[in-house]
DNA sequence: GCTAAAAACCAAAGCGCTTTGGATGCCTAA
DNA sequence: TTAGGCATCCAAAGCGCTTTGGTTTTTAGC
């Protein structure tokens, strides 16, 4: 079913069926009610393709995912993400366009993605400092809206990012607030945005309790469940081992877990876990009492508000690129606890 | 830059570059290359809109994952499965549309989806025992290929599916041999028909071994960390606990696997533990003896393989639906053991 | 009852591509 | 020399929609 036959079918022009489903004054309401009651009993929807040729819009959204070509790692943060701007999208009528493709190959797709009028505006993954991806964005004139920030990138742009540093900084006053003096940092790769914040935001909170940073205690990966576990390890088996750790996912706090349940170590007693928490939905305990202390702040409702940002960003592209900075909530749950007394 | 723009550019018409571009014998070497290095040059990709109208396809495949309404769970599986059905997508000149939809709307979406014109095909998720899903699709004729199978389909389809019940029988046969009489099974919601059909080889796999089956030590629910936590602390507290369990999921062993170590049991020795292991990206340890005893399937595999059969499927529709059914393969790691001697 | 304005509707152009059905020029064979 | 056959190329129609620039019908005002 098309206009053409709709149209035939009511004894209308395409104009006047078209005017009436889209909403335009120039047809009395009977019409209009007519038209609409027949499109909905023959299940007519306007072809997405020719609708986008004539009005020169796709409806449609791009996400251009990044894929270390290495060992064909998937952010597990993803899922998530992608399912709140998707709630978003179906609410806004957009569709979603999602490629995953290898690094070396971003460009050429959003220069693909653009040139063949496929989305009206695309979403930015794991921002790195300088971003070579923005600069890109701006050049070809696609909208785009960044989910974290791209320190280095001069020009204003659109982005949702959680305050990194300051809740890194907090988690790490916390524990020394607790007398840790050794706290161990497991962190993303450092070429990530957001891993250089945190990275700040701890040693920030190092230095405020004066205490110096120590490179030995640091490490820095792809946050596997396998990297928080073999970190952790290799953490022990120091001559002076940290007291606490502070980790930047859930994913790789469970390998820290892991190596400590192993070793008989208890988390909260002989050793302090705090991890950031993207509150994923399949790690979800709901217990009323959490098994980790964690900086936490849903990666899904992330993905909800930043597609809302990017779509305002089409449909009023004059206005000031809007951002939003989300603060992440401190809970403490049984993984953290007093710095044992120093009697070495 | 459109095609119009190109061919000025190059004095030819608009005819022959199209099929200079699209590889079209009616013309000249010499001219065949001079269009597609001015292409090249000047980044010029056909527009997908006015393509898909002119051709009538879309060279799109879509994706609705029904999200349970409740609590907005991400299937955790997803995230590799969407990335092996991208690779195969670029590498075929595909997209891929995304939409995360609750579960009341999935048919509407795929209405909606096929009425547009938005793909030519799309992929089937977690089908059900009887999926309503499936005689939709075929009633509305959009080409469908199914992950996994739906147990009372009559028409023959296109599906990709794991022997489930081949690999839980198995993996049952593997723990009876190590002398265990009871053996919990901790499975997904059995609305699913992975989760039947697991179930299905776990009793045959009991029945095997004489032993009968037991739902007093049968769990079924979504598979979350939690869950696995939730079961196994359960199951625990019984009067007669099982000396193993067999589990559905990687995610949800982490959660038995925490219960156990919170008790100071240790895997393998005070309890066997099995899982079934999709081999999620960022969950792989990459040790040479696997922390769990599993039967092993990448869902990463299953998404290109299923996204390459069902374009196979859109490009040749007359032949009879091909379908593919993978063998788990059970990997013995740390996590089994032989059953404690029965010295009650 | 007549005119002007407003309301309701319509024909056709145009979005950027593919493809049909020719044209045009050149070469070969009779 | 000329017709036929190829190899190249092109003009224009058509894909299904929106939208411009009308035309026709109603309504309102006097």
């Amino acid at each position: 079913m098309n206009l053409k036959q709709l149209s035939d079918l009511l004894g209308l022009s395409q104009t006047t069926v078209s005017r009436a489903l889209n909403g335009y004054p120039e047809v009395s309401a009977k019409t209009r009610d007519r038209v609409q009651r027949a499109a909905k009993e023959h299940h007519y929807s306007p072809n997405t393709r020719a609708k986008g040729l004539a009005t020169g819009t796709s409806m449609a959204i791009g996400h251009v995912i990044p894929m270390a070509a290495k060992h064909e790692m998937v952010n597990p943060i993803f899922a998530d993400f992608i399912a709140g701007a998707a709630a978003t999208y179906s609410a806004n009528g957009y569709d979603m366009l999602l490629s995953m493709v290898d690094d070396s190959k971003v460009a050429q797709s959003y220069r693909s993605l653009q040139s063949r009028g496929s989305v009206d505006g695309v979403i930015v993954h794991s921002p790195t400092v300088n971003d070579s991806r923005l600069t890109l964005l701006d050049e070809i004139g696609l909208p785009y809206a960044v989910h974290g920030r791209a320190s280095g990138h001069g020009d204003p742009y659109c982005w949702l990012d959680v305050n990194n540093k300051s809740a890194f900084s907090r988690a790490t006053t916390f524990l020394t607030d607790l007398g840790h003096r050794r706290i161990a940092l497991i962190n993303g790769q450092e070429t990530l945005d957001f891993a250089t914040r945190r990275r700040a935001g701890y040693e920030d909170g190092l230095r405020a309790a004066g205490i110096a940073v120590d490179p030995a205690i640091m490490r820095s990966d792809e946050m596997t469940e396998a990297f928080g576990y073999r970190s952790t390890v290799n953490l022990l088996a120091m001559d002076a081992p940290p007291t606490a750790i502070l980790v930047s996912s859930m994913i790789c706090a469970l390998g820290v877990r892991r190596a400590l349940e192993e070793r008989g170590l208890k988390m909260g007693r002989d050793m302090s876990v705090l991890t950031h928490d993207d509150a994923l939905s399949y790690l979800e305990t709901g217990e009323t009492i959490p098994a980790f202390t964690a900086t936490r702040s849903s990666v899904r409702e992330a993905g909800e508000k930043l597609a809302q940002l990017l779509i305002d960003r089409i449909t009023s592209p004059e206005s000031a690129p809007p951002h939003i900075l989300l603060e992440a909530v401190l809970t403490v749950g049984r993984s953290t606890g007093p710095a044992p007394q120093s009697g070495v």
